[in-house]
DNA sequence: TCTCAAATGTGAAATCGCACACATTTTTTG
DNA sequence: CAAAAAATGTGTGCGATTTCACATTTGAGA
C-alpha cells in the first residue's frame, strides 16, 4: 500500500487544489520559455500538469548538463526546499502550452507539516530521482559509450512498458516501437558522450538491422541481439 | 529557520529515542562488517551515531562503485523507503565500534506521518545527497581527471571548514591541513578514474610543492596555485 | 616484533571517443 | 513557401587515460 512505485501527486494535491488553487492558478509556458533560473532566487516548486520540462545546468564553461527531462505528473524545483546555495540550475519548457501548478516553498512546508502522506511522497520522488542519478553515474563510470546507449534505450523501453500497461508494447509485426522525444544531442548529453558518437552508434545499429531510428520513434527490430551487444 | 544547512537528526530523533529506543537499541559493528546487502531484503534505515560507513554497489562486472561515505549524524539505507526494486547495494562499516541507530521502515513511515518537521528533514537529507550526486556527475562529464581531483580536495577542505568552525582550519605554519580517511583507491573510485592516475597526480602535486599527501592528512601548501590548476 | 596483505609508486604500450571540420537533411518560422 | 535554424551524417588525427605488469612501502594483526 505504501510501497507503490507509481506516485500520482495529483491525488494528493487535489484537496489542496480544491482549497483555492483553482484552474486559474496554473501557469502556462511556451516552448523554450525559461520557467526559472536560479539567479532569480526562485522559491517555488512546480508540478507539471501538461507538457514537458527540461531541467539543466550550465557549467562554468557553458556546457549544458541535462539533469532531468520531466513530463506530466512529475515535479521539479524541489531543490528550493534545501534553502540557499543551489547551483545555477534552469528549468525550460520543452513544449508549447506547458501547464504547471506552482507551489511556494512556504506552502510546501505547510503541506508537508500537515500531511504525512504528502511528505512521504515528496521524499519518495526525490529518492527516485536520486536512484536514477546513481544509475546514470554508475554507467558513466564503468560502461563504454555503446553500452550506455543500449542501456538508455532499454530504460526507455521499460519505462514505456511500465506506464501504459494497457497498450501492447510489442507489436510483433515490425519490432518494439518506442515513442520518444529526444534529439540525438539530448541523448548524448544524458549518457555522457558526444552527439557525433551517438549518431555513429545509431547508424551502426541500423546497418546491422537491429533498430530503426527517427525523431519520434525507435523501433527495436531484434531485441535479444541488440541488448546482447552491451559490453559484458 | 527552516533553511538550516546543517541538519542534526539527533535533535529530532531524541524524543523518539526516549520513547523506548534506549541505548540498548543501538547496534554495533566492527570494521568491514556488512551492515546489510540488498539481497537480505533489509527494511531498515540507519542513523550513524559513531564511526564511518561506506555504501557501495557492485556492478555486474564486479566493479565497486562508492555511493557515499558517511559519518556520525548521517543517515543511510533510505532507499528502503522507496519499496522494492533496489539495486544490490551494500553498506559496510569502515571503522571498529561503529554504532548505529536502526529504524524500521514502518517506524519511519509512522514518524513521517506524525512529525512534519521530521519528514521535511528526511526530504532534505535525500535532497542534499541528490545534489552531491549531481555535482559528481557533472564533474565526470566535463572535467579532466586532474580537475576532478582538485575539486574533490577542495570539497574536503570546505566540508572540514564547515563542520569544525571552532578549530582553526588554516594553521598558516605549514599550510592547510585536511584530515581524511580515504585511500587513493577510494578517491579514484569517487572521482571516476584509476588508482594509478590518482597516484601520479598526487606525486605531481607533491613534486610541484603544492601539497603533501599521507594516509591521514592532505596538507595544502599553496592553496591559490593549487586551485588554479583546474582546467578553466 | 615479524609477517603478509593492502596501499602506493612507476613506466610503456594500447585505445576509446573527443574535437574539429565540414556536408546533408529535416524542421521551424516568418 | 522560402529562408533560416536545428538536427543529423561522416571522416581523420590526436591525446588524455586506461591497462598491464611489476617494484616498493606501509601498517594491521598475529
Amino acid at each position: 500500500m505504501w510501497y507503490l512505485d507509481n506516485i500520482n501527486l495529483y491525488d494528493i494535491l487535489c484537496p489542496h487544489k480544491v482549497k483555492g488553487y483553482a484552474e486559474k492558478h496554473f501557469i502556462h509556458h511556451q516552448k523554450n520559455d525559461i520557467i526559472y533560473s536560479q539567479s532569480s532566487s526562485h522559491k517555488k516548486i512546480y508540478l507539471i500538469s501538461k507538457g514537458k520540462v527540461k531541467v539543466v545546468k550550465f557549467s562554468d564553461e557553458g556546457n549544458e548538463i541535462i539533469k532531468a527531462i520531466l513530463t506530466k505528473g512529475e515535479l521539479f524545483g524541489e531543490k528550493a526546499l534545501l534553502g540557499e546555495g543551489g547551483s545555477d540550475e534552469q528549468a525550460i519548457a520543452m513544449t508549447d502550452n506547458t501547464q504547471l501548478c506552482p507551489l511556494s516553498v512556504d506552502k510546501m512546508y505547510e503541506l508537508m507539516r500537515d500531511n504525512g502522506r504528502f511528505s512521504l511522497e515528496i521524499s519518495k520522488i526525490i529518492g527516485f530521482r536520486l536512484r536514477k542519478m546513481e544509475r546514470r553515474l554508475e554507467r558513466l563510470l564503468f560502461k563504454d559509450a555503446k553500452t550506455r546507449l543500449i542501456e538508455f534505450i532499454r530504460d526507455l523501453m521499460e519505462e514505456q512498458k511500465g506506464s501504459h500497461k494497457d497498450l501492447d508494447p510489442e507489436p510483433s509485426e515490425n519490432g518494439i516501437e518506442i515513442k520518444h522525444f529526444y534529439t540525438q544531442g539530448d541523448i548524448a548529453n544524458l549518457i555522457g558522450t558526444t552527439r557525433e558518437t551517438v549518431t555513429k552508434l545509431f547508424n551502426q545499429f541500423k546497418k546491422d538491422g537491429l533498430l530503426e531510428y527517427s525523431r519520434k520513434f525507435i523501433i527495436i527490430k531484434k531485441k535479444e541481439a541488440f541488448l546482447k551487444l552491451s559490453s559484458v
